[in-house]
DNA sequence: GTCTATACTCGGATAGAC
DNA sequence: GTCTATCCGAGTATAGAC
């Protein structure tokens, strides 16, 4: 790769990060590509050098994210741990997520359901579905296998632990007094355990 | 009361209403009010006989719901029962709250924490410290009484228990298949006992 | 109580110089 | 790769007629 084109790449990734921060605080609509720019320390003219408009800015951020994020739910949905440890496995990468890619979450949490209904976001639609797929799965063979109550409404609980999750975004903050980690790990005992004295 | 100023109380309450459902199907900054005219059948400058602002719509809608939904956790919070049922109220009533202002909720959700960074919306954030106060309450004295696991962490148990009630509102329809009633006794049988097998 | 008409501001995007 | 300058559309709000 010639030197200018990976500064080039450089500078794009650069831009990407400040929109996507910008997005994530004040969600898509309200960012204003003067923001971004001022935020970069450039105009707003100089954004059309690097992206075709703003909507190119967030499509290219959350195809980045969910592309790395589905390669991993695909990687516990394949392995060959036994269903409670799959679980545990993709609630552990969920807050991961959160923890690495904060910002990319928020976007998603705030602004999917209203960018899924322009054209050129329907794969926003897809990974919906794909999501609710790996964990309708999980939780299935959770219940088959026995590790789970026999009587579990399944939706239900696949939107507990969606919402659940995800929705800790608004509250994580990576160097605060909890790991990632350890929220998982608190977040897992009362998802199976619950919160009643035993 | 007379005639006149009933009538134009309603009219009020009309437009108020019409408000809140779009403010909550498409945010309230990318709600604008030629679409909350247009869905009321009269033109954007009429609004103005009515309201000052779009600003002033979205005030009056939240303060209302958010004293009445404070009064419902009061009483809880000074009603005689024990620590185990005030809990179980408490969620349930979220619940019913979801169910019956279903548009004032979901702006709370969406736009709060932005509306509130404006000093006309100031008392959005000490809503948020009155809500937490109830809910440190309510699992302290479970903790202390022994209904609940002495080891448990309150305030994360306080933010997953906040996330899951109200984020419901992003997919609960009321008529759909589940009521609020059933959704608040499965969500209370996960929070409290879990999901792995007993 | 609603309409017509319009002022004013802001936001996305473009063209071409440097 | 960034700047200057600018267009155009959209959004909030106002004034005054009906």
């Amino acid at each position: 790769m010639p030197r200018e084109t990976q500064a080039s790449a450089t500078r794009r990734d650069e831009l990407l990060a400040i929109a996507a921060r910008l997005f994530a605080e004040k969600g898509f609509k309200n960012t204003t590509v003067r923001d971004i720019a001022d935020a970069a320390g450039i105009l707003s003219g100089s954004l059309y050098h690097h992206f075709d408009s703003k909507e190119s800015m967030v499509d290219e951020i959350l195809q980045t994210f969910q592309a790395e994020l589905f390669a991993s739910y695909d990687e516990v949905l394949a392995s060959a741990d036994d269903p409670r440890t799959k679980i545990e496995r993709a609630v552990r990468l969920s807050f991961a997520a959160i923890d690495q890619h904060r910002h990319e979450v928020a976007i998603f949490q705030n602004d999917a359901d209203h960018l899924g209904s322009f054209p050129r976001f329907a794969y926003l639609a897809e990974r919906n579905a794909q999501s609710r797929n790996v964990w309708m799965t999980l939780l299935t063979e959770g219940v088959e296998s026995g590790a789970l109550r026999q009587d579990l409404d399944v939706t239900l609980t696949y939107r507990f632990i969606r919402d659940t999750v995800w929705v800790a975004v608004r509250w994580y903050r990576p160097g605060g007094g909890l790991s990632h980690e350890a929220i998982a790990d608190q977040y897992l005992t009362i998802l199976l355990d619950g919160i009643a004295d035993a």
